[in-house]
RNA sequence: AGUCCUUUAGCUCAGUUGGUUAGAGCACCACACUGAUAAUGUGGGGGUCGGCAGUUCAAGUCUGCCAAGGACUACCA
């Protein structure tokens, strides 16, 4: 018994989705996919690890499909591609899910709950949506190793990380510095850049700015001269210490007077600037008396403005910054380095110091305190009090928030510092302008209240001391796109800054450092065996009275070992580890937890728990760098960057060679997604509607993986019915005949010289195909790899092929042609369902199954386990390309003109005519003129010579070839040629070239200068496209009008044959009832009329009992069929 | 504020090294086809190629400026 190719009732990829996947399972096929590949070479992906505690979008579809197509191309094409799965398990997010969930804040760890708890908490809640996450993953095909994930808070992946941090120790990459930092007084802790580009942060506020008068030291400038310099934040200019100018802006010497006072004065400020300060409008007339660059300011002193606290040697001058600008303000800018980073920059670099007190705790500290307020005198060290601090000035400030939202106490509507200090500084003649000013400022997302800019200890890694590294490594990295490359990541790289590690968290990967209380001496551990050996000595030295971790084994990679209940990495079990140093001194843990970002840059070593086991899967390159990573955009300076950074740092190596970083997918109407929107798509309710792959291939076929998608389900839809539908019918199509046939590939190919003009012209077309796929996915484009696959299947295939070539599986017996016409289907179907299975994973399978299942010519039970095609160079046929393309073209124009004549196709004509003397075009349409006939049934079709004047002719001249040769002139060249008579166009072609008087100069235009073309042909019913032009013949004779209606009886014949259930085989004798024409039609084309319709006998009769009635053109027949 | 991306038909997108009628699909309207039929074909309307300026014989394409939308980074008086 043959096989027989799988029918199907109904197409529902939802389904074939279900079914597959099950398949899939049942077939351990992702499994085997790897293992089959076992010895060939690798193709190294890594996974960037997405967050469990969050559903999976639709985004996540889009950039896994992604990850995915290239995945399974290089498995198809040969390669071993190992996906370990990863999950990302550390950070704030986690932290922030855990306190909602408990209904408690960060203030309430330790108190309410203890951090033991808490961080049991964050492990299961960072795994909440697991389930949810694998389910998408098999849903949409994403083939992944799920088992045996990497997870960030594992024992093993940190004991990784530690020894990297320590690989930076030791090369002096990783230090503590006190910078300026987002810090949040009301919720007592630093943010993140992160953290503050939550959306929302950044908001609109009014705040109280001031204009202060600086007044300098000596008399250069007069005895009463003062700066000018503008500050938003009135409450840091008793903090101020210097005053920075742009070293090439122009500055200029005002004389003048203080509107409040009245009080004459002399002013320097930039000079682009001074409209805003003076002019005619203003209440005191001015003058300007000098001018000079911000360099001849520069070292200048000046009196400290509010003359609270001494900050030692070296403040209150004029120091050079870059960053000043003279878009505001006045060009001079106040300088409080302990309250911003630039300002802190400049500072440090002039050597000027930053305002700051020490406490009586021994921390050094700036004038607010932690809790967001000026110090209490009580809280800040005696010996400094009575040295440097005017008491009797500052007491009266001592205590005041520095805003008001900081202060349980105050609304919005008391008097806020800045206005206290706005008000003391005016009722000194030292303010000049006050006023109101709006800007952007930002909020602490969890309290939402005014971030502030605050020096804060953080341990750094010197990434500026790589930068050049980066940088070259980067230039070896192939980025799609381009752009993000050299732009934002390239950018980024040149203006890089050192990585601030620290977060002052409970969730995290503790920092390796442990350092004794004076900071003498420290000690960064870089493995267990390090750690268990230093607690040893710890233990001996009584400094700890046990060792906690006494049951880890050293040397002991098993899971049980590594296990949380036996060790735990995390706080606060190793915040209870005090080791000691070589003084005898305790060393306590610092207790920063490092950025979740270097735990997933360090997942290609970590997830291998490198370099304590599978050290030589890195040392030895064999699983590293890999050749491909992709994520989202918004990842470039995020994930792409630390795992750049860290390779190039530890092991001066990229991390990846391939990488794509894919838009964001937004809603239809190019918005951003949001739940609170309510426009996000259900990934999971997209999938069970429309299926994964038509949701796959919209993603990789609408929009390039860079540019954002807008998201519209009507193009999924589209996407299904239009590539998915066609394919299908035209697999229905295919399996329908060829089991009626019993065709299972049984037979050897026919020899493609001894196949149809058009079989040979489908494969060609296959193999261009196959090559532009190819050459596609391997230049990380699946976006024109799956176009490409469309037009093929849509246009090529379904429409083209297929159409023009279904009699051929119908009728007949299985001779050498129809043997040919389902061999060559057949390789067409497959091929495709090979080159579209990266993307469309499903659909793919199941036709390579339904294929394969009959005819067995693959010997594995997957598409995914099967070789990708290879291109065939000796299929392509590129004339034949051309042949059909014409033969497209005029059908497209003798349908056309049939329709502009009302005759439908159904009527035969007898001719159309080509005119052309392009002997190229002649011979390939000789090829395809049967084709031609029979497709827009037409008898005959005539080439026609220019040269018997029947033709008007018309030149249009080739751009670029004239372009440069006729340069100006080309415009009078163009026209020229465009009105030349008839008889100088006859002229031209005779002699090849013709010479046209342009302003006096003569051209000399050839004829491969121009195309000559036949417009027009007065009398007949013409049409053109390009230079092609046809003529139709559209006289309908006698016996053309016979055939005419013999064809309608056919139609006619067929409908009923189908309406009455007949099989497509039966035989049938048939009676007509006609008016005479109509009877001298039938029985001059009766054999026609049989043959077509599978008919014995056809008779003609007077009248006629049980009929059905049709109407022809106007004329009315009976007809009945009876089965023989 | 900086960097980058996008802007072509009502919608989603093509548009090669600049070359003269700016394309396709969807949607819409009309017609045809009816042994692939919950398919299919043909025709039609629809465009100041975001705007302005420049380079050029020639600009959707190259340059500059501007605008809108988006992303990232930063936050500065």
């Amino acid at each position: 018994m043959s096989k027989k190719f799988a029918e199907y009732q109904k197409f529902n990829l939802s389904d074939i989705n279900k079914q597959v996947c099950q398949d899939w399972e049942n077939g351990n096929l992702f499994k085997k996919s790897i293992d089959t590949r076992e010895g060939y070479p690798s193709f190294i992906f890594y996974e960037g690890p997405p967050s469990a505690n969050g559903m999976p979008g639709i985004h996540h579809v889009m950039a896994r499909t992604i990850k995915d197509t290239f995945c399974r191309f290089k498995t198809m094409q040969g390669f071993q591609v190992k996906r370990k799965a990863g999950w990302d398990t550390h950070g704030l997010p986690v932290e922030l899910g855990v306190e909602k969930k408990l209904g408690i804040t960060k203030e309430d760890i330790g108190k309410k709950i203890s951090v033991d708890q808490y961080n049991a908490e964050c492990r299961s809640e960072v795994m909440k949506y697991t389930r949810e996450w694998t389910l998408l993953t098999k849903k949409m095909g994403y083939w992944v190793d799920l088992d045996n994930p990497y997870i960030t808070y594992d024992n093993k992946y940190i004991e990784s990380l530690w020894w990297l941090l320590k690989e930076l120790y030791n090369k002096g990459l990783l230090y503590k510095g006190y910078t300026i930092q987002p810090y949040s007084p009301a919720a007592g802790t630093g943010l993140s850049t992160h953290e503050l580009n939550q959306p929302g942060c950044y908001r609109d506020v009014k705040d109280t700015t001031v204009t202060a008068q600086f007044k300098i030291k000596g008399d250069k400038f007069g005895d009463n001269a003062y700066f000018l310099a503008w500050t938003t934040t009135p409450w840091t200019l008793p903090s101020n210490t210097a005053l920075c100018v742009g070293p090439k802006i122009d500055y200029v010497v005002i004389k003048s007077a203080n509107p409040y006072t009245g009080a004459e004065a002399t002013y320097i400020m930039a000079k682009a600037l001074v409209s805003n300060y003076f002019g005619p409008k203003k209440a005191e007339p001015f003058e300007i008396v000098g001018e000079c660059k911000g360099t001849d300011l520069v070292g200048i002193e000046y009196e400290q403005l509010i003359p609270w606290v001494n900050p030692g040697e070296g403040a209150f001058r004029v120091i050079p910054g870059d960053y000043v600008t003279t878009e505001d303000g006045t060009g001079i800018v106040h300088i409080a380095p302990t309250f911003g980073a630039d300002d802190a920059f400049v500072a440090k670099k002039a050597g000027v110091p930053g305002l700051s007190f020490p406490t009586k705790k021994g921390e050094l500290r700036p004038m607010v305190d932690m809790t967001g307020k000026f110090f209490l005198l009580s809280d800040i060290d005696d010996e400094f009090v009575k040295n440097n601090i005017n008491t009797e000035l500052y007491k009266e400030f001592e205590g005041r928030f520095v805003k008001n939202a900081y202060d349980p106490n105050l609304t919005d509507k008391d008097e806020t510092l800045d206005i206290s200090i706005c008000m003391m500084l005016k009722q000194q003649g030292k303010a000049f302008k006050i006023e109101k000013h709006v800007h952007n400022y930002p909020h602490c997302w969890r309290t939402d209240k005014p971030v502030l800019y605050y020096p804060l200890d953080s341990w750094f890694i010197k990434t500026t001391a790589c930068r050049d590294r980066m940088i070259e490594l980067n230039k070896t990295i192939n980025w799609k796109p381009e752009s993000t490359g050299t732009g934002r990541f390239g950018k980024w790289l040149e203006n890089l800054q050192d990585w601030n590690l620290s977060r002052s968290r409970y969730w995290g990967t503790p920092l390796p450092i442990w350092r004794t209380d004076d900071g003498s001496e420290e000690i960064c551990i870089g493995s267990m065996e390090e750690l268990m050996a230093e607690i040893e000595k710890s233990v001996a030295a009584g400094v700890m009275s046990e060792n906690p971790y006494k049951h880890f084994k050293v040397g002991d990679f098993s899971k049980e070992n590594y296990a949380p209940e036996n060790i735990d990495l995390h706080r606060p079990y190793i915040d209870s580890i005090i080791l000691v140093s070589k003084d005898g001194k305790p060393m306590k843990r610092e207790t920063d937890l490092i950025d979740v970002w270097f735990d997933s840059g360090s997942m290609p070593y970590a997830q291998l728990h490198y370099p304590f086991e599978n050290k030589e899967l890195i040392d030895t390159r064999s699983y590293y760098p890999a050749d491909f990573i992709s994520e989202g955009v918004d990842q470039t300076r995020g994930w792409f960057f630390t795992l750049h950074a860290i390779a190039t740092m530890v092991f001066d190596s990229v991390a990846f060679k391939n990488v794509i970083s894919n838009g964001l997918v937004l809603d239809k109407n190019g918005n951003k997604m949001s739940k609170r929107l309510g426009n996000a798509v259900d990934p999971f309710g997209a999938i069970e509607k429309y299926g994964s792959d038509p949701l796959r291939w919209y993603m990789m076929t609408n929009s390039a993986p860079w540019d954002n998608l807008k998201f519209d389900e009507e193009g999924v839809e589209e996407i299904s019915r239009k590539f998915f539908g066609t394919l299908y019918n035209t697999y229905s199509f295919f399996a329908l005949y060829a089991n009626v046939d019993g065709f299972t590939y049984a037979e050897p190919d026919v020899p493609t010289e001894e196949r149809q003009e058009i079989d040979r012209w489908i494969l060609s077309l296959l193999n261009t195909l196959t090559r532009e796929v190819q050459d596609a996915l391997e230049s990380y484009e699946p976006t024109r790899a799956g176009r490409a696959i469309q037009d093929f299947v849509t246009e090529n295939l379904s429409n083209w092929y297929v159409r023009l070539n279904r009699k051929r599986f119908w009728a007949g017996k299985m001779d050498k042609d129809k043997l040919s016409a389902y061999q060559t289907l057949y390789t067409c179907l497959e091929t495709v369902s090979l080159l579209m299975a990266p993307i469309a994973p499903f659909y793919a399978d199941r036709i390579f199954r339904d294929l394969n299942a009959a005819t067995g010519r693959h010997n594995v039970e997957s598409v995914h386990l099967a070789t990708f095609p290879k291109y065939n160079e000796a299929m392509v046929n590129k004339r034949l390309e051309e042949q059909m393309e014409l033969a497209q073209k005029l059908t497209s124009l003798t349908l056309a003109l049939r329709k502009k004549a009302d005759i439908k196709v159904r009527q035969p004509l007898s001719h159309v005519m080509i005119p052309t003397t392009v002997q190229n075009i002649k011979e390939n349409l000789e090829s395809v003129a049967d084709l031609i006939k029979a497709e827009v049934n037409v008898k005959e079709i005539k080439t026609v010579e220019g040269s018997d004047g029947i033709l008007v002719k018309r030149i249009k001249p080739d751009f670029k070839k004239l372009g440069p040769k006729c340069g100006k002139a080309m415009k009078s060249v163009a026209a020229t040629l465009q009105a030349l008579p008839q008889e100088e166009i006859r002229k031209f072609e005779e002699n090849g070239v013709y010479t046209l008087c342009i302003d006096g100069n003569n051209i000399e235009v050839s004829t491969a200068d121009v195309e000559i073309f036949s417009e027009d042909i007065p009398g007949w019913l013409v049409a053109n496209d390009g230079n092609l032009t046809i003529a139709l013949d559209i006289t309908v004779t006698e016996e053309l009008r016979q055939e005419g209606l013999a064809r309608e009886l056919v139609n006619r014949i067929q409908n009923m044959r189908k309406q009455s259930g007949l099989n497509i085989t039966d035989k049938i004798n048939i009676t007509v009832c006609a008016d005479a024409e109509y009877c001298r039609a039938i029985e001059a084309f009766a054999e026609y009329i049989k043959q077509q319709v599978l008919g014995l006998s056809i008779t003609t009769a007077d009248t006629l009992e049980g009929a059905q009635e049709w109407d022809v053109d106007g004329k009315k027949i009976s007809v009945k069929i009876e089965k023989a």
